[in-house]
DNA sequence: GTATGGTAAAAAATCGATTATTTTGTCTAA
DNA sequence: TTAGACAAAATAATCGATTTTTTACCATAC
């Protein structure tokens, strides 16, 4: 018998983990305000499911650091501030400097092939697709193989964390396209560094990336005020 | 009319939030057994709680690093494994490290002061009491104490959840008196240089300082195994 | 005017029961 | 004996309703 049939509108998992992961896509990308309450009830609306699995997807978003749970008074949108995303933006060139130089020297020639492939479909990306959605993910992509052989789950797992706060000021504003041409080269850069084993080289413009794109960040949080 | 009576057994918060806290300890102090599947209806039984606030503590720890939730065959105890404990030994080193000296650059009058009381404190920790819970938790306080003012709350969230995940291994068997001692002098020593503002040394004793508990967790890994 | 207290409405948290999925056990056919 | 099919049991996930707590509003006293 055939059980490999797509069963049309079955995308796997539980209905947490769809709202979850659709909460995150959204917090992310700044569907809600910073500092905003969230009203249960509209979501359950919004994202057409009940409230346990909601409340669960909640408490893993609270736990992830994306949500701030205060006792008997629901969740919130945490705030923006200057200082964290210095901190997150200093974080973010610690860890995954530390990551890089690591990658660099456990990478395999499957990773280059991976690097490669992440890179390109990065640079093919339709950027006026679903408000960039398309490139917001492969951009992720992009930067999670870079750094994914470097041997450390935990390290894997915090880099994650810093850049899902990290976009939530980089992607508070529209695209600056001026700025977005040189943190696109980058990208190809890091990789013939990467491919050329220069860990030095290669931390150095990963730092001159983070850099860049926090400027990017900061202006965003600025304007947006 | 006084409303500040103790009320008895209103330990303050949501029933979710007791659970969790109540669960994290057991899930760091050992009391289940690494792989284990949890049974959810025990756990009701085991901590006098419904299934909606459980299931939300529940959430909340797997997305924390303490347990691993499979869409749809629940939630269990994450296995322990050789390559882990030294993932997470490593990462301690660096972070801690990193923090550590952060700490000394910036650490005021009053950290001086709250770290003397936690090492007193810890000193004077009855160990003997009720499985060596007190001592446990003053340990933990005194290295977050150490940390503290480090001015990241990134690092110090990311140092806590390793410490948790550390501890998974230290506190598989019993104490050991003798590298317990060695141990409880670095903690002293360890507020010593700090008091001296010696981020060098202070650094390098926490290195040595991490490294035998590392030590102490692998060979209870070993023998446990 | 400000503070205090009381009530109604809203929202959060929790419960009890239902539904969906996986696991287990048994039987049958090769 | 073993693989597969099926049913029954167990467990996970979800729903709908209830309970608890907070918030908003208004009246009264100082």
């Amino acid at each position: 018998m055939n059980n490999s049939l797509p069963k049309s509108a079955t995308p796997a998992g539980t209905a947490s983990s769809r709202v979850f992961d659709h909460l995150r896509k959204d917090l992310v990308g700044g569907r809600f305000v910073a500092g905003e309450k969230l009203a249960i009830n509209a979501l359950k609306e919004r994202y057409q499911v009940g409230l346990s699995p909601l409340r669960e997807a909640l408490n893993k978003l609270a736990a992830y650091g994306l949500l701030v749970q205060e006792n008997q008074r629901g969740f919130r949108v945490p705030k923006l501030s200057r200082d964290e995303l210095d901190d997150i933006a200093r974080m973010r060139l610690e860890l995954e400097g530390m990551a890089l130089e690591r990658a660099i020297t456990h990478g395999n020639s499957l990773w280059e092939a991976d690097l490669l492939g992440a890179a390109h479909r990065l640079k093919r990306a339709d950027i006026t697709l679903d408000k960039g959605e398309e490139w917001e993910q492969l951009h992720t992509q992009f930067h999670r193989t870079l750094v994914a052989p470097c041997g450390s789950v935990w390290l894997l797992r915090f880099i994650e964390q810093l850049h899902d706060q990290f976009d939530r000021y980089r992607r508070l504003g529209p695209k600056m396209p001026t700025i977005r041409q040189e943190l696109d080269d980058q990208h190809h850069q890091l990789v013939e560094l990467a491919l050329q084993r220069d860990a030095k080289a290669a931390r150095e413009l990963l730092d001159d990336h983070i850099h860049k794109s926090y400027e990017v960040a900061l202006k965003r949080y600025q304007e947006h005020v």
